[in-house]
DNA sequence: GAGATATGTAATATTTTTCTTATATATAAA
DNA sequence: TTTATATATAAGAAAAATATTACATATCTC
């Protein structure tokens, strides 16, 4: 699956993607960069509920900024995000891998 | 991904994963298959909880009774679980897919 | 000036999830 | 006869997640 990802990790990432509106997020930012407005009307959401739920993705660094513009001075810059290139394989077996501590394995 | 599974099931599933002890289970049932009475014992946690959460793990299919043994009569039937062989593939490109409305697509 | 654009946060309220306690059944072992 | 084995469910309590409302800032268009 993903670099020594432990289960704690794996949970949160879980629980970030086991929510309609924060799936949908990530599927329409995937079509196309957005900003959080944007995102907002699109899903026609209040706003201060897209943030959070943005929010959320970004902290677990599933969404990324990837572009910001400003159209004029005193104007909030807009943030344009996008997913991260992932790839979670949920299978059994690497489910079991989780909870088998890593223990610094390295090369030298 | 998985086929034709839409946004809420994948939901669902995801919220089902999205917990700790439920992905400790499917670890321990994939070592080895278990009844909820030992998997309570082994995680140390109240029976009921481990039924519980277990049978919400049943109720999606993530897991599956592979197992029963009656050691006498009259005694509870011994319930074996093991994890059903599932593979969920969490990109971005997948996540999208799952609002890609698919119209039967058949051969025929 | 009002409404739309655009950001962000805090406080509260609501809803959902999770956990505990209690109930019910039945046998074997200590 | 108490404890351990083994199942299952229901009710209520506690905790966490989700949603709303309000606030603060700033410009542009109508």
């Amino acid at each position: 699956m993903n670099e020594n990802i432990d289960s704690q990790t794996m949970v949160k990432i879980l629980k970030a993607l086991a929510n309609p509106i924060r799936l949908k997020m990530i599927a329409l930012l995937h079509k196309e960069p957005k900003n959080v407005y944007a995102l907002a009307k699109e899903m026609e959401l209040p706003y201060p509920l897209a943030h959070l739920h943005l929010n959320g993705l970004k902290k677990l660094g599933l969404v990324k900024e990837v572009k910001t513009e400003q159209k004029a001075k005193g104007l909030p810059t807009i943030k344009y995000y996008a997913p991260s290139e992932f790839t979670f394989i949920l299978t059994p077996e690497n489910i079991r891998k989780l909870y088998v501590k890593n223990k610094g394995e390295r090369n030298g």
